[in-house]
DNA sequence: TTAAAATCAGTAATGATTATCGAGTTCTTT
DNA sequence: AAAGAACTCGATAATCATTACTGATTTTAA
């Protein structure tokens, strides 16, 4: 088995995508290690989250005012994007039974992954009327 | 009732996106106008989208490589991307029961649209081996 | 007719993401 | 431990989709 060979920063990054559910930017994770990492660049971040993405370790959720938004919990589950404030919240993944393929098999496609996403306004844009 | 004042570049963008189930970018519908409306500018088509996405007449399905895939068809319903050759294609949609919204509502959401995206590789990318 | 509003081409600006490059650093093999 | 390959990274430049700006032209409404 091969062991996973990771840098410090490569796992600083890693780490901060795990331990959040805020579904951050890169710019994101960049602002949030830069203090404890001073010499982090952001090309850094960017580099090693195409990585992860690769590996399948981290996946991309949607694409917020024009920023990827990435997840580091690659467990089947739902997302709801606030159309006003721009967070992304994670939902309880609707039950995945297997008619939710579509039909696609049968029709030839291979399906990789499936996403599901709502677009609202979340509950504190809706108290604070900012929307 | 208002009458809808249509430009005639703004009716021609509208009419190449609702009459292709391609789920084209920004480009792509200018590359199909060009010939025959030869001054028209990108500027013009990116304006106008966005106009219609404001008005919610055109969606946003998803982004592929970068570019913004629009589609005319607001009728509710799913969409396959092809990870080989990032073609967006129309799936049937899942019967949208209301449990689809996973108690969004009772948590306080407010639920303005739902998108399920699909993944995976498209048949004619299977045939000729390109993934 | 006339002034405000809408539309647009052309171009510049923005901003996220990617590529490049040279300099360390780590691993491998001996 | 030494040599060299492979890895990692900061800094910077480049790319590219999208947006903003500007001045001209057209349309609208009174």
């Amino acid at each position: 088995m091969a062991k996973r060979n990771f840098s410090l920063k490569r796992n600083a990054i890693y780490q901060v995508l795990c331990a959040t559910d805020t579904h951050p930017s890169a710019r994101w994770v960049y602002d949030q290690l830069k203090p404890s990492i001073p010499d982090l660049s952001l090309g850094t971040v960017y580099r090693n989250i195409a990585l992860f993405k690769d590996e399948g370790t981290v996946r991309v959720i949607c694409n917020v005012n024009g920023e990827e938004r990435y997840d580091g919990n690659v467990e089947p589950h739902s997302h709801f994007v606030c159309n006003c404030c721009g967070r992304v919240i994670d939902v309880e993944d609707e039950s995945m039974s297997s008619d939710f393929t579509s039909g696609l098999f049968e029709k030839g496609f291979t399906v990789e992954s499936r996403y599901v996403l709502y677009y609202g306004i979340c509950p504190e844009c809706k108290e604070n009327n900012l929307h």
